[in-house]
RNA sequence: GGAGGGAUUCCCGAGUGGCCAAAGGGAACAGACUGUAAAUCUGUCGUCGGACGACUUCGGAGGUUCGAAUCCUCCUCCCUCCA
């Protein structure tokens, strides 16, 4: 493949590639000496759940692999053990070796979903860091100045507002830059947030005598919201590990213009087939719920695999449209001796026993509310009394769903 | 080492002795409208078996008071400034 198809499929997505024209170059070169270049990326041991927001980038980097380049998959143990600036100041408890490592293999067990084993190199940088001398700290630190660490924007805005940066977090660009050096890669992936300290990296390499790396930032993908980025903390993403249905009712659940942005960060439809698809919706020919349907089918199959795709949608359609009661959903025994002193049962108390609403409060305001069913049929009566026999189907909003099995004995 | 500011219910944030289960906003949940869209509107949003009432909650532990998120003492944690 020559440079300018690479690149294409190189720049798809991407915000920015620092230096362009260098990364063509060492292209170039590796075309004709037959060298795969090394793309690294790092991923924080912390969280081991992979959600769509990760695998922008795992995806990009799968397309380097497709390209024949090695990828470096750094999982940044040493720096997990550290804690990482996200400026929240949170103290993160320090994690063991033992945690990292199970989480590293977690992490294995997603990552590989999208990239190919064969070509990944899985490292850890507590390989180099650990070994590294307290002299050999202090003279990282020399090669870099305080005022350049406050060039970066959240620094810079923190130290303006007399918010505290603690040194460690200084520490952390140039941990992240050395990994770099150590890995000698010719291009670091990461998501814009990483702008800078992927720069460090481009600086340190270059103090070591390397070829600076090329940097190529993604963007951050926002999450069901459509306005934060997605994160396990926000509670806002879907989980690569989540199951079939459970994805694809999130992706329909997200709004029309998110449902966009998604497309362009996360399908594998081609840009032309896009900008086709932007225009049949705006012209309206075709529905953008289809759209939807489409995306979610996309993903799902990605993860788990085209049949189970076809299975969430329709599932989904039955469910949500026709307003089908699902077939699988979570299971109750009420034994009505010991669990029940009377005959009968609130419905309220049922609904706070199996977990559909937090407290017995929420089951009344619910019911009053007209957000609760029985056997497919609204309750209005917040006080309810149930016989403790047979089997209920209980409904709380249109989502959650629970069977209810007496056991009288 | 010195001086000052702060910790409130999921989050932000009001509240300086009773009218405080605690304003307002956000999030969340339910309903209407829909495409389970989004936006909008309405309602709910500590617990307790029934709208009364009781109990728990305002960093922690004590205390003052008929009564404390509010006052006092000690403690813990966070921040800022000066050096």
């Amino acid at each position: 493949m020559t440079v300018a198809e690479q690149m294409a499929i190189i720049k798809r997505g991407a915000v920015e590639i620092l230096v362009e024209k260098e990364l063509e170059e060492k292209l170039a070169k590796s075309i004709e000496t037959g060298t795969p270049l090394r793309i690294k990326a790092g991923f924080d041991p912390t969280a081991p759940d992979l959600h769509l927001g990760h695998t922008v980038l795992l995806q990009k980097l799968r397309q380097f692999q497709q390209l024949g380049h090695e990828v470096c998959f750094l999982i940044g143990d040493f720096t997990g053990m550290i804690g990482d600036p996200t400026g929240k100041s949170e103290t993160r408890k320090a994690l063991t070796r033992e945690d990292v490592l199970r989480n590293a293999e977690t992490y294995k067990e997603q990552v590989f979903k999208i990239l190919d084993p064969e070509k990944t190199r899985v490292v850890f940088n507590s390989e180099w860091l650990s070994a590294m001398t307290a002299t050999e700290m202090i003279g990282l630190a020399a090669r870099y100045t305080v005022a350049r660490m406050l060039e970066r924007d959240d620094f810079g805005k923190r130290y303006a507002n007399q918010m505290p940066i603690s040194i460690h977090e200084f520490l952390y660009p140039l941990i992240q830059g050395y990994d770099s050096v150590a890995l000698q890669a010719d291009v670091e992936l990461g998501g814009t947030d990483q702008k800078f300290n992927l720069l460090v990296g481009r600086e340190l390499q270059r103090e070591w005598g390397q070829r600076p790396q090329s940097v190529l930032t993604m963007p951050l993908l926002e999450g069901l919201d459509g306005v934060n980025k997605m994160s396990k903390s926000l509670g806002n993403y879907i989980g690569i590990n989540e199951p079939a249905e459970e994805i694809f009712g999130k992706i329909m659940s997200i709004s029309d213009q998110l449902m966009v942005r998604y497309y362009e960060l996360l399908s594998d439809l081609s840009l032309a087939d896009l900008e086709t698809l932007k225009q049949d919706i705006k012209t309206g020919a075709v529905h953008p719920m289809a759209v939807k349907k489409q995306l979610g089918r996309e993903i799902v199959a990605r993860y788990h695999g085209e049949a189970a795709a076809v299975a969430a949608e329709e599932s989904f359609v039955s469910r949500f449209r026709d307003n089908q009661i699902p077939d699988e959903m979570p299971e109750y025994t009420i034994n009505a001796v010991a669990d029940l002193a009377e005959g009968t049962v609130p419905l309220f108390k049922l609904l706070a026993m199996t977990g559909l609403v937090a407290s017995n409060g929420e089951g009344k305001r619910a019911i009053l509310q007209g957000g609760v069913k029985v056997n497919g049929e609204k309750v209005s009566d917040e006080f309810l009394e149930l016989k403790c026999e047979g089997t209920y189907i209980l409904q709380v909003g249109k989502r959650r769903f629970a069977k209810v099995v007496n056991v009288a004995s």
